[in-house]
DNA sequence: GGTAGGATTACG
DNA sequence: GTAATCCTACCT
């Protein structure tokens, strides 16, 4: 899949907050084609299309909020609609978007995204997406507007996306559940797993 | 203070 | 497929 520019008037499109109030597996299928726009320390702005995503929730043994509260995984009990920022194998940050309700661990761990122009590879993980786009655990908690300089713009266009979903990787506990969703034609995914299908509609 | 286990990536 | 890498949570 090639993306053309991401315009001013797309970026602006920010997502609204009920968007994220929603369990974590609609959230997720929902934020494929949509847009992660950030303002670097320079000034600039750097913009990209969603097209990798997975959820997590308390309820399921993979979440890092299943076993309760702990100092690193606070932001993920709280309100839906701000980063919760961690970090993995002690090396990469993974970036994730709060959803649901208060005091219920849930969220959308952003996989990969595709930077129109650029390499497909860059951004292909979540620790190379978060790299690329300089997120650290300084955003953790971070709401997610236009004023804190992180944010989500909504899908560019009507356009019917083909959207494939699959079971979650990288994860040793509830791999059965089918909460990994990406792009068909994306070729800036992850990984392939077995078992990807197109959701029923 | 010590250790096991990662929501990963790079390389063969 | 497997190794590198190092922080965090939890246990003693």
């Amino acid at each position: 899949m090639e993306f053309s520019t991401i315009t001013t008037e797309q970026i602006s499109n920010l997502l609204p907050r009920d968007f994220f109030c929603r369990p974590a597996e609609l959230v997720a299928q929902d934020l494929i084609g949509c847009i992660l726009v950030k303002k670097q320390p320079d000034g600039n702005l750097l913009s990209g299309i969603i097209v990798e995503t997975e959820a997590y929730s308390q309820t399921e043994a993979s979440c890092h909020g299943h076993k309760g509260k702990t100092k690193t995984n606070t932001t993920l009990f709280g309100e839906p609609g701000r980063f919760y920022i961690y970090l993995t194998y002690g090396i990469y940050h993974c970036v994730n978007i709060v959803t649901d309700k208060n005091n219920f661990a849930s969220g959308v761990l952003l996989r990969s995204i595709e930077l129109p122009g650029k390499d497909e590879r860059i951004a292909s993980g979540p620790g190379l997406l978060a790299r690329i786009f300089q997120i650290n655990k300084s955003h953790d908690g971070l709401p997610i507007s236009i004023k804190s300089g992180l944010w989500v713009a909504g899908r560019p266009s009507q356009n019917m996306l083909k959207i494939v979903q699959t079971t979650r990787i990288g994860i040793s506990k509830a791999k059965e559940l089918p909460w990994r969703w990406y792009l068909q034609k994306s070729r800036s995914i992850s990984k392939r797993a077995k078992g990807d299908r197109c959701p029923k509609k």
